[in-house]
RNA sequence: GACCCGGUAGCUCAGCUGAAUAGAGCAACUGCCUUCUAAGCAGUAGGUCAUUGGUUUGAAUCCAAUCCGGGUCACCA
């Protein structure tokens, strides 16, 4: 069995209790559980759980030995339902728990189609992610952003929480400005229906044309005798692109009717997108009507003196004494600035959902702009500002280094989808296991698979560390990935269609003697609600990938072992169609808070 | 320059609120399909946990310094 930390694992925590209590008898010792060390036993030694007892050895004055064998001998005479066995090596007290703590657990759950879910806290939290700019298609790193932020909010509302899921578009600005720009230079009236294109796609086509001809015309100013600094300012599509936001921004109403037409052809392009990967929303936001807000609180926050204003008439904060800088929150010309506007778009989200918090999946570049965001929130009172929350993420890189759209190393999000599908179409192909599929249910299961496989990928890792993909070879279908969680869930499901019948399942397991590996299964799915709160409390969504992983692995070890189908009796048979139930409600139900789906077939 | 994050097997990653010989997956090598799906199972090999010093009964984990990599410190968003 995989070691690891059992902070708040069930048994664990009716280990440490019965353990506090233990040292309270016998050496009138007042010792809190949480203090109490409970780990995994290794392996190679008997038992399921082990109290490390160096903390206590001293303050007590015992051998380690003489320690160990005195509270193990009190925990077997006083919980004989819980543990079986003690065994005492060097300063580790392992225990055994009883069969019938396991099978009772077993018996409990095996049809609990709400196993691992809480009950309702009382509590909202609110997550935004994805947050594009509407002037290019998503890409690989709005993947990892999207899996990220959807998976959090569905762990979090499988821990009780009320889920609003927003989306803040970037759909104002100089960039938008740019694609507006050279449509109305290149394009000739083209739409995407009359290309046959993605809307998100044909509109990011004019942004890269754009920057073809901003070069082309700089370089043709330089070799003119100006500098480069001189060329970049005064190349005209630039000069064109400033004027078009000048336009918008006094919402001249041709500019507006290209902005909205735009626009409006990326959201087709996104909504699609979204729809195939699964990302949906409560609530979207736009920054163009955002982006005036927050200048009011500007004036509340002077006149309460957060803020300063300098000579200019800028107005700043200083955040020097919390080891930051000081930052402008409304330019001399009285704009409001990014850090304003997001202030205001947290009071603005505040006052229409009263979250109690605010998740914000946004990459780890941010860092600094969001301990500014939610020092100015603190500073200004505002009630929102406590529950501000950065889900930072790290970047997701290239072999050969940061994705660059310039020099072309961007991994689109819909070709990198296409991909997936197509090499689970062709391993499926190659295996020849659902022939009797009828088109529809394979198209069905290529998606699934694929994007199983994508989604694993993304979330299996630590979402604050950045993480390399490496298109040929980071996606296998074997061993750590989506698909192998699949494949065991599909096997169970199999055995399960021949073999679970209503009696089959209710009957009695009461007299069983549990081998190790069915021991070790049942140990850990009983772990399953524990690692959801760590999941959710973490905002972590890798903690589950991980879990699922090893649960199907140590159910696959156990399956290679026994047979469920020829199990040596009755009660046998009964026990173990229970923990394949167990086992594969579990993987799908973690999977399915990846945002992952699992195939009765494969 | 200041601040933040990271450096664990050839590669990708766990472990980092201190505890037993540091774990997976991939890649390499060996076995296992006449009984529940071999997208599987069992095994072999592979590590001075960046370096140095410190705290501790005990350090990959905590502290300090150094080296390397990344990010941020815009009247950009």
């Amino acid at each position: 069995m995989p070691s690891q930390k059992l902070g708040k694992m069930s048994v664990a925590v009716t280990i440490r209790e019965a353990a506090a209590k233990a040292f309270n008898s016998l050496y009138n010792l007042d010792i809190k559980p949480a203090d109490i060390l409970v780990n995994a036993t290794k392996p190679e030694f008997e038992g399921e759980y082990t109290i490390v007892l160096f903390a206590f050895v001293k303050q007590l004055k015992k051998s380690p030995d003489a320690l160990g064998n005195e509270l193990g001998g009190y925990l077997l005479q006083h919980e004989s339902h819980l543990f079986s066995a003690f065994n005492v090596i060097k300063g580790f007290l392992n225990l055994s728990v009883t069969d019938s703590y396991w099978i009772n657990f077993l018996q409990q759950q095996h049809s609990n189609t709400s196993f691992g879910r809480k009950p309702k806290n009382g509590q909202k939290v609110m997550v935004e992610y994805s947050s594009p700019n509407t002037n290019k298609p998503l890409h690989l790193g709005h993947l990892r952003n999207n899996f990220l932020g959807w998976s959090i909010a569905a762990i979090l509302e499988a821990n009780g929480f009320d889920i609003v899921k927003t989306c803040i578009v970037n759909d104002r600005g100089i960039h938008i400005c740019k694609s507006m720009i050279a449509w109305q230079l290149f394009a000739n009236g083209a739409t995407p229906q009359t290309t046959g294109q993605k809307g998100d796609h044909f509109v990011g086509d004019y942004y890269v044309k754009f920057n073809d001809e901003y070069k082309r015309q700089t370089e043709e100013l330089i070799t003119k005798g100006l500098t480069k600094e001189q060329a970049e300012k005064e190349a005209p599509i630039m000069k064109a692109a400033q004027q078009m936001l000048l336009d918008w921004e006094a919402g001249q109403p041709d500019v507006m009717a290209l902005w909205q037409q735009m626009n409006s052809w990326v959201y087709a392009g996104f909504d699609e997108t979204y729809k195939r990967i699964g990302t949906d929303f409560d609530k979207v936001y736009y920054e163009s009507n955002t982006y005036l807000l927050g200048k009011d609180l500007v004036e509340s926050g002077l006149a309460k003196g957060v803020f300063f204003q300098k000579e200019d008439g800028s107005v700043w904060i200083d955040l020097t004494a919390d080891g930051l800088d000081e930052k402008i929150v409304r330019r001399k010309d009285g704009t409001a600035v990014y850090i304003t506007q997001d202030i205001g778009l947290a009071v603005n989200k505040y006052d229409e959902y009263r979250c109690d918090q605010s998740i914000y999946v946004v990459g780890d570049e941010q860092n600094y702009h969001f301990k500014v965001l939610k020092l100015i929130a603190q500073k200004l009172q505002l009630p929102a500002a406590d529950g501000i929350y950065h889900l930072s993420y790290g970047m997701v890189e290239l072999p050969t280094g940061k994705m660059k759209s310039r020099e072309g190393t961007v991994v689109d999000a819909d070709d990198l989808v296409d991909e997936m599908i197509n090499i689970s179409r062709q391993k499926t192909e190659e295996l020849g296991k659902v022939k009797d599929f009828n088109a529809a249910e394979l198209e069905a299961l290529y998606n699934t698979i694929g994007l199983g496989a994508l989604k694993f990928f993304l979330l299996r890792v630590d979402p604050k560390k950045r993480m390399v993909f490496n298109p040929e070879e980071s996606i296998d279908f074997h061993g750590f990935t989506g698909p192998f969680i699949q494949y065991t869930h599909a096997r169970i499901k199999s055995i399960l269609r021949k073999e679970e019948t209503a009696n089959a399942v209710a009957g009695s397991t009461a007299g069983n003697t549990l081998l190790m590996l069915e021991k070790d299964v049942i140990n850990w799915l009983e772990q399953f609600p524990a690692v959801m709160d760590e999941a959710g409390n973490e905002h972590d969504p890798s903690k589950l990938a991980i879990y699922i992983f090893n649960l199907a692995k140590i159910f696959n070890s156990f399956l290679s072992e026994h047979s469920i189908v020829y199990a040596e009796s009755p009660e046998k048979k009964t026990l173990r169609l229970q923990l394949a139930r167990l086992t594969a409600y579990t993987l799908s139900k973690g999977m399915q808070l990846l945002g992952i789906q699992v195939p009765e077939r494969m």
